[in-house]
DNA sequence: CTTGACCTTTAAGCGTGCTTCAAACTTAGC
DNA sequence: GCTAAGTTTGAAGCACGCTTAAAGGTCAAG
């Protein structure tokens, strides 16, 4: 399969895909004699893992220790160092999330909260209050 | 307070607040006589309020229109539009989260599930079909 | 044999969020 | 008065993840 069709296939941009050769993400394609780049149908499947990995918060530089073009080079502990610190990672963020959520949602209930007989400038003050502001200018 | 003794109150760079200021973030410092910023001890939460946006996931241009720094501006519709966008976005980060995690877990217990007569390649193997790909190689 | 789609490379550009640098001025302590 | 720390500005630089541009080779259809 040449770089357009992958493109099509995996939903990438051809540019993405060369980049990845670059940063060491996908193995150097093999060529073609024509100089074109020939890839196995299962290139897919990787850039599917790639776009996953991204979506989780990798980093290019994290998949590519995770996800190393020589198979043989995986080093056991140091790829689950790798997975286990990102699940903390995750469950950091996810504590951070519904922190900032909630923080948001109290903010939003605080704003609508507006007595009708309130005007928008002293709205404004008592939410801002609310946000730590002491200034009720 | 001048902008070193922000800088160390709010755990910023002096750099990061003047970028704030150009950004519009920070409405421009009043200036002593010497030409020095001069901030009131307020900024110090209304840069934890933009340190907390930004760990919640909002650009600096979304914080630049959910916080402007002229408060009579508030355009409240648009403000909630935002705010309630952005519960949204949250919710999807979430879910998306919380999806990558299981997957991660799922990789580790399939690693760890390793048996001990498998050697390391064919476990690579085992691991690799399991995302999908096909080359047991 | 030309047109147009698809491929190649290297290099530069972009958006985000800052940091760093250079050159100059102010201020604080001794 | 001197020195060191703090401040000013604008411009350039950086890291990340790509995209775009330029200049050209390849290939299939008509």
């Amino acid at each position: 399969m040449r770089i357009g069709e992958l493109a099509k296939r995996s939903g990438l941009a051809t540019s993405a895909i060369r980049f990845y050769e670059t940063k060491g993400l996908l193995p150097p394609a093999k060529r073609g004699l024509n100089g074109y780049r020939d890839y196995p149908a299962e290139t897919v499947a990787v850039l599917a893992i790639i776009a996953d990995a991204q979506q989780a918060g990798f980093s290019l530089e994290e998949i590519k220790q995770i996800l190393p073009a020589d198979i043989s080079s995986w080093r056991h502990e140091e790829l689950m160092d790798t997975l286990r610190r990102k699940v903390a990672d995750i469950e950091a963020m996810q504590a951070r999330l519904k922190e900032s959520k909630a923080h948001i949602e109290s903010l939003i209930r605080l704003i609508e909260a507006k007595p009708d007989d309130m005007g928008c400038r002293e709205n404004a003050s008592r939410v801002m209050a609310s946000l730590g502001l002491s200034k009720g200018k």
